[in-house]
DNA sequence: CGGATAACTTAGCCGATGCTAAGTTAGCAT
DNA sequence: ATGCTAACTTAGCATCGGCTAAGTTATCCG
């Protein structure tokens, strides 16, 4: 019954790191028109070399196009999980805020939890935030 | 400010495998006696070879003991990792299901959830469990 | 226009976590 | 006691996500 578990966690790992960087390139041309390696190598506080890594990965994955020395952009794919992305972890982040943990805590814990939040879970803290905590479980009556 | 978040994450990876371990390592010797690396096959549904690499890699670290073809047993420190980890686990999971969550669902998202939970959201959502559900931030009053 | 410098890539390394295939040991049943 | 079988280890391989060091390209300034 169980025996499926680690499988789902291990592929929730094998496309974390994807979703982080589209989240972040998306964000990054928001705010600033494009977005160049070195942008990320200061968000991830990496190395260019695991910049230029990471970033060929989404490009064979389809998730970005880049030409070489060229500013990093986003497929309609990679735009698509970006969405999917941010909507989770801002979710994540804001009931974890709403249960009362600080911001600081928030983010850096959201930036974990929210790879491991099936729709079920996403669900339930969207409708904590929209319509309160769910109904205590009473004792009596 | 933000510069940390992401070392924390990388940090949470690393150690979230030896404390999957030696959980069910503690599980498995509490319900049986011993603990064989085949139930461990079993439960992580992985292959032997892995098996017998990733528990060379919990005694390398001080975690468990080993003699070749015998049971495995887990040292001190193993085991405070193993009460510590199964708190946590617990916790998010009971959580979770406070949350209206499935226990199908609870079940799959706390394991992989239970390894980005800091201090302060633990507590929070144990003061949930005890106490239930913090105010709601109230619009007028 | 030409450098200097910043940005980027590439090569080569590592450890973690997975695999298959092949060899070894332990333990049970006859 | 011996041999079968299941359990386990070992070897060899792959990918991912890190790194350093070295080479390449773009860009901007004078
Ligand atoms: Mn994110
Ligand atoms: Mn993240
Ligand atoms: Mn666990
Ligand atoms: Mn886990």
């Amino acid at each position: 019954m169980d025996s499926h578990t680690h499988q789902r966690i291990r592929r929730d790992h094998a496309t974390e790191l994807a979703e982080d960087y589209v989240e972040v390139i998306d964000d990054i041309i928001s705010k600033s028109g494009i977005c160049r390696a070195v942008d990320l190598v200061e968000h991830f506080q990496v190395t260019h070399a695991t910049v230029s890594n990471a970033v060929g990965r989404l490009v064979r994955d389809g998730f970005a196009k880049s030409q070489a020395y060229q500013p990093i952009e986003l497929t309609a794919k990679g735009k698509r999980l970006a969405s999917k992305a941010r909507y989770r972890h801002e979710t994540v982040k804001s009931f974890l805020r709403r249960l009362g943990v600080s911001e600081e805590a928030a983010r850096i814990d959201s930036e974990g939890i929210e790879h491991h939040v099936g729709k079920e879970t996403l669900d339930a803290m969207q409708r904590v935030l929209t319509e309160g905590w769910p109904a205590e479980p009473e004792a009596g009556e």
